[in-house]
RNA sequence: GGACAAUUAGCUCAGUUGGUUAGAGCGUUCGCUUCACACGCGAGAGGUCACUGGUUCGAAUCCAGUAUUGUCCACCA
């Protein structure tokens, strides 16, 4: 028997991931590896490090993460593998916006009660009882997707460390001068009490009424009449031949509160199509218009204040909110003829908080901000935004894909300053203190600000109420995480910082490319002078089957907890890697992950059918196959196997190299369920040979690691299965294509042409098919080979076996001809089968096959008597088109 | 308005620097309780590679334009 069918530990037929994961993962962490300190590694091995994105403790485990997580685990172990000290480190984000939110939300729809019944304290209180719950609950479900993450470094942008890291970086910023107290334009939202950045704000298309006012000299278009209160410029474009004398001058403009003084100023930003071509300037409440002011030395008037509300020195309007105040004023303005027409229905973009849709309220505002543009002694003068393009510039810092490198260049390039205050009390609070006694204002006149770690000693100070953006301390996670400030004294990195940082890859969704990538690289050249990784991976969107953003309101949305439930964490996060390239959005059925799950099965099946047919005793070792010990015994098949396998590891590893992971899971599917299964295995019933187990085991063990990076759980099911739980596949070493050379080389002398019997046996089984031959018939088949007359002797066995149904296989010397029975051709091997024949069917498949031959040929004949093609065309293709043309040829002929 | 992608089989996608008869998975058709697996096995059908022009001996691949879809950036009063 060459099988051995009493297996004495019998696996089942399925792979249940439910019963092993929990316990593979706690076996993982138990082990230490994920810690790169435990691994058993000299001191000059490389380092490879990931910082995991912090995802916000608001949320939950979702797709979008399971694929960030996927991706990286993928990374990591893989290079754990090869021998990397490899640290991929944990934490989450504080999110200090839409934390505050959801806990405002919910403090409101339960208690009825705003943060403000709760005072500063008591609310915080609340926001860091609910963010311990979310925060526990987002890590446990990141470690259900099989993360080997180094738990023991886990960090949260708003713990003791990271809160010590941002007092510190604000402080040197300042004292840097490239933290600033400002008096800016900003976008305002009235509902949220707080600035918004530039990328928090929304844009809405929304139906407006465009008045057209007159308005002195001129008749003009506008959406927002109540703005005319804050009014000192117009604004016509310099080629604008209808105002060019008007210019400079100056004209007094009827109001509904009188008379008004405005200039008329040149822009080129104007559009003269917009309206009349001339557009009225309001510097206090519009971005636009407060640069043009600029530019011209334009007063600033402002009129609407921080509740979105007219201003005392709005008259009788004061105290009314703009929406009000522009329906009294459009009234006020039509009695006093002042409104030419009305354009309803006028189509414009509202801008919106991303928060509460509020629609925002541009409103000058004393602010901090980040200088972009301030020059750094350190950084050979330049200012934080030339060192981060020039990272780029020099490929100092790679994207992948590298089209994102434009992106983020053209981005950076029109970057302003960068507000970071936020008017809100979850975050890290502003460590800025005001005197507010007198006295000591009196006594020493500058001193009545303090920027420090600490609060100043002594009365009368009161630290800045706002809090800082959230994008701040996580643009500070590279480093903040690797122990700085503390490994970081005179300029030299110290401990984990300098072992660590800078990081070898930021893996992260393209839409916060400029939000968290560009500010992290600002951040990691203020504090350490250097990058703070080397490559930026970006991956794209997870959407539903049909190319929509899963979301709860459109229901579409697929929950990564359940399908790890039903289908396992491998086919789940197969589904994810497979089918996703770089940069690219991904596709995500549950049919896709069910038809992953199936191949995590067959996988199982593989493994079973190998390890239940092995001595124990083999298992236990790890194979080593002597090429010169086997030289004779190899078979065709086994060479042919061992040269795929070889092939497979050199095109994985690189692959992985490349980022084309979703190629390299695909290989490593079609090597395993085509190769393998359908080809190989099947053969091994068939052949005997001394080294056929180890065979079979060594490219189990190599299909296993390679597979580990994407499915790590059934693979380490299946190794533990092999070695009775003496080694753990995560740090086994990654397998080499050169352990195979010797063994390959062997095979010289023989014609190594495997394809050729699986194409014999695959157009044998395809003409019974097509013949509707029962499937249970037994044939007779008699092959003439010609030159690979030895070949196919060898082969017989093969031949019979491979479900082919032949029984006797008779290889002829000489052509014949066998009439009425099935005749099939490869190349010039001919084959007839005897018995059972439907002649109908049989002209029909030859007709069919004669038609598609005789197109080929006069294709290729065509190619090859052009002149043009065989004069440039190189000679290897030329070959290969001869080549086949005659291989054509003979099998049409033998058709005849 | 600007930029960047995408457009290949019914669906979701591969397709390396131009060069065998353009591939895969799912679905579909036919057959199969073949002793690892029906979450399976075997055999098929199915594509003018969005359109138009150009470069070339040769284009899914390079160039130009058009159309459609998507994303990002800017923002207009």
């Amino acid at each position: 028997m060459i099988y051995n069918m009493t297996k004495s530990k019998e696996l089942p037929k399925t792979y249940e991931p439910q019963k092993h994961e929990d316990k593979i993962y706690k076996k993982w962490e138990d082990s230490g590896f994920f810690n790169p300190d435990k691994l058993n590694l000299s001191e000059t091995a490389k380092t490879y490090t990931i910082i995991l994105p912090p995802p916000n403790i608001t949320d939950k485990l979702h797709l979008g993460h399971a694929s960030m997580l996927a991706i990286e685990d993928l990374m990591i172990r893989f290079k754990r593998m090869q021998g990397y000290r490899t640290l991929w480190l944990p934490g989450t984000d504080h999110a200090a916006i839409a934390t505050q939110n959801v806990v405002e939300k919910k403090l409101f729809k339960e208690e009825g009660k705003t943060r403000h019944d709760l005072g500063r304290e008591k609310f915080l209180e609340r926001v860091w009882d609910f963010l311990r719950v979310t925060q526990s609950t987002i890590l446990n479900q990141t470690r259900k997707m099989g993360a080997s993450l180094d738990w023991s470094r886990t960090a949260f942008t708003l713990d003791g460390p990271r809160e010590k890291a941002v007092k510190k970086m604000f402080v040197d910023m300042y004292n840097e001068g490239v933290i600033a107290r400002g008096k800016r334009i900003v976008n305002w939202c009235p509902r949220c009490h707080s600035t918004l950045a530039d990328d928090e704000v929304e844009y809405k298309e929304s139906k407006t009424r465009l008045y057209w006012i007159k308005y002195g000299p001129f008749v003009l278009a506008t959406t927002r009449p109540e703005t005319k209160l804050g009014d000192t410029a117009v604004a016509v474009h310099p080629s604008d031949k209808r105002y060019k004398d008007m210019i400079g001058k100056k004209y007094m403009i009827p109001g509904v509160l009188g008379d008004f003084e405005i200039t008329v100023i040149a822009d080129r930003h104007v559009d003269m199509e917009f309206g009349s071509g001339a557009i009225k300037v309001t510097p206090a409440h519009s971005f636009a218009d407060n640069e043009m002011a600029q530019k011209n030395d334009i007063p600033m008037k402002q009129i609407i204040n921080e509740d979105g509300c007219m201003m005392d020195n709005c008259g009788k309007y004061a105290g009314m909110t703009t929406k009000e105040a522009r329906k009294k004023i459009v009234a006020d303005m039509e009695k006093m003829g002042l409104i030419d027409h009305i354009d309803e229905n006028y189509e414009n973009k509202l801008s919106v908080c991303y928060r509460c849709d509020t629609p925002i309220e541009p409103l000058p505002s004393k602010q901090w901000f980040v200088l972009v543009d301030k020059k750094i002694k350190r950084l050979g003068n330049k200012s934080l935004k030339e060192a981060a393009i020039e990272a780029a510039q020099k490929h100092d810092i790679n994207f992948i894909p590298e089209r994102f490198e434009k992106r983020y260049l053209h981005w950076m390039e029109n970057l302003h300053d960068w507000c970071i205050s936020r008017q809100i009390w979850f975050g890290h609070r502003i460590p800025v203190w005001y005197q507010t006694k007198s006295k000591v204002k009196s006594q020493k006149s500058k001193v009545d600000i303090y920027v420090g770690e600490k609060a100043p000693e002594g009365a009368g100070w009161v630290q800045d109420e706002d809090s800082l953006d959230t994008w701040f301390s996580s643009g500070m996670w590279t480093f903040s995480t690797l122990g700085w400030p503390e490994n970081f004294l005179d300029g030299k990195k110290n401990g984990d910082l300098k072992k660590f940082h800078p990081t070898q890859v930021l893996e992260t969704g393209y839409e916060i490319l400029t939000l968290w990538v560009s500010r992290m690289i600002m951040m990691s050249f203020f504090a350490l002078g250097e990058i703070p990784f080397e490559n930026v991976y970006l991956h794209g969107m997870v959407l539903d089957a049909h190319g929509k953003k899963m979301s709860k309101s459109k229901g579409n949305g697929i929950d990564p907890l359940d399908m790890i439930k039903k289908y396992g964490t491998d086919a789940v996060r197969l589904s994810l890697l497979i089918g996703s390239t770089p940069g690219n959005d991904v596709r995500v059925s549950e049919e896709k992950i069910a038809g992953y799950r199936n191949f995590i099965n067959k996988l199982w099946n593989i493994s079973r059918f190998i390890i239940s047919n092995f001595e124990s005793r083999k298992l236990n070792t790890e194979c080593q196959m002597s090429g010169l010990d086997c030289r004779d015994k190899l078979t065709l098949a086994d060479v042919w196997i061992l040269q795929k396998n070889s092939d497979l590891i050199k095109n994985i590893t690189s692959d992985i190299e490349e980022y084309k992971f979703s190629q390299a899971g695909e290989r490593l599917r079609e090597f395993t369920w085509e190769y393998l299964a359908d080809w190989y295995l099947e053969v091994s019933k068939f052949e005997k040979n001394d080294i056929k187990n180890d065979i079979l085991l060594k490219i189990l063990n190599d299909i296993l690691k390679m597979l580990h990076p994407f499915t790590p759980f059934i693979t380490e099911k299946i190794w533990s299965e092999m070695k009775k739980g003496k080694s753990m596949l995560m740090a086994a070493k990654w397998p080499n294509a050169e352990d195979y050379s010797e063994i390959i080389n062997l095979s010289n002398g023989h014609e190594i042409n495997f394809d050729l019997i699986m194409d014999i046996i695959k157009s044998i089984r395809n003409a019974r098919s097509e013949n509707r031959v029962e499937p249970n018939k037994r044939i007779k088949a008699y092959i003439y080979a010609g030159t690979k007359k030895e070949l196919i002797t060898s082969q017989t066995e093969l031949i019979k076996g491979l479900r082919t149904g032949i029984e006797e296989l008779i290889i002829l010397d000489h052509k014949e001809k066998y009439a009425n029975e099935i005749h099939v051709t490869v190349g010039d091997i001919e084959i007839y089968l005897i018995g059972a024949i439907d002649m109908e069917k049989e002209k029909e498949r030859i007709k069919k096959e004669k038609e598609n031959l005789t197109k080929l040929i006069a294709n290729t004949e065509k190619k090859l008597s052009n002149k043009a093609f065989t004069d440039n065309a190189p000679e290897e293709i030329i070959n290969q088109q001869k080549e086949n043309l005659a291989k054509w040829r003979q099998e049409l002929e033998n058709l005849q």
